[in-house]
DNA sequence: GCACTTCTGTACACAAGTGTCTAGACAAGC
DNA sequence: GCTTGTCTAGACACTTGTGTACAGAAGTGC
């Protein structure tokens, strides 16, 4: 449930209070990450500012003199999303690999580290664009933006237009509707199966020790966010 | 919009009033129809007693004679849904085919034929399961049987039991992820990438007939449902 | 130490939602 | 035609959310 710059509760930097000026308890940042948490795990219609409030334990007058409205709030969260996710999964579609297995693999290290690419924000992103027309507009983009990255990689080793489109929509449509199903299979199920998919993405046979580079890193940046619900 | 027994807005007969006793304006079934439109197109946290009895020209009181309560009419949706979706999936799963493609081929059905299996209705249960335990509980063992349809389909056909668990995952997922993204391609873009679909998911070449056959129901049964948003 | 700026709390107005109670409309049955 | 059972409307009480107004706390600068 922690990512990059979100904190569970209360304060971002260590400083219990000091730090902060006047008698100032909370800073816009603060209101960011709880906002972040709560549109990850609940949804875009639980970001409340009476309930953001009550977690930082603080009243809503405070929200007033750093945001302007609840949508000055949400359009934040919507910018911080589009500047992380999709640059992410961008650069990991380019990274230099040996083989398509091995760039594969780079891709699927988005699946299993939060830190790269946060899946859970971006499935309450998606979920949010179905409601809201801008919203909606933002995430075909990225997504058109995704597509064309993974198209690009399996074109840059050999397989036809057509066919690397049709790869790439697979690979990317696999992936969201599998972590979509959230299945919380433990890392070691998943990773006993990363050859068979490997097969299936690419339709060739993964080199062993691509597979044994992405268990390693899947090991050492697992997600640590197995506390849901 | 319109499917099965969901009628865009009022009645389900035909009969404008006069066949209804007393004073009835609308049945129990009329609410069970607005609110299933509702949370199909604007997930369950928009079905609010309030608004059907609006679209429905009547008062909130009506509600409550045919319902406990709000959470009575979720119960009967979700209810709905168990006994549709689920049963249509891994019928056309177990379809008798003449080779694997072709029994692909008729999963396809559910996902071009709103009838058959109502995709939008898959979505917002899945939403609806990420913030309600018992939900979930139901999704989960819905996700579970479905699964064990496909995979036991691959199997069928000659699949080592690792591959075919691996392949019915990556058809399914691919589905959802694919639906998630509400393309929205025209009916002809997706038919003519139906061939490389069936290469990548089995592994082998699609006879032309199957792919003509999935082609000509298409065509017949596509979904009407473009008049989304 | 006094004004200043920055932030927070309390109180208010308002909107939208749930659920309950009661009176009454309407056809059916006797 | 009077009653009875079924359904609906309207009013009421309560809850939860947004946004605004204003007073005041708490450091900062002079």
């Amino acid at each position: 449930m922690s990512q990059d710059n979100i904190t569970p509760l209360r304060r971002s930097g260590e400083d219990e209070r000091g730090s902060l000026s006047g008698n100032t308890k909370v800073t816009r940042q603060d209101w960011l990450n709880v906002a972040m948490d709560v549109l990850v795990s609940d949804g875009v219609e639980q970001v409340k500012v009476l309930t953001l409030g009550d977690r930082l334990n603080v009243s809503r007058s405070s929200f007033y003199w750093y945001f302007k409205s609840r949508q000055d709030l949400l359009d934040a969260l919507l910018d911080h999303w589009q500047q992380t996710n999709t640059a992410a999964l961008v650069r990991q579609a380019q990274a230099p690999a040996d083989s398509i297995t091995a760039a594969v693999c780079n891709v699927f290290r988005c699946f299993v580290d939060d830190q790269l690419f946060n899946t859970r924000l971006d499935f309450a992103v998606r979920e949010w664009a179905r409601r809201s027309g801008p919203v909606r507009r933002v995430l075909d983009i990225s997504d058109e933006k995704r597509l064309k990255a993974l198209t690009a990689m399996f074109a840059r080793y050999g397989y036809e237009p057509e066919e690397a489109a049709t790869r790439a929509r697979v690979l990317y449509y696999m992936q969201i509707g599998y972590n979509l199903a959230e299945l919380n299979e433990p890392l070691e199920d998943r990773l006993k199966l990363v050859p068979a998919y490997l097969l299936v993405f690419t339709g060739r046979e993964p080199a062993g020790a691509e597979v044994e580079e992405l268990a390693a890193y899947s090991l050492a940046h697992s997600r640590k966010d197995n506390d849901h619900e």
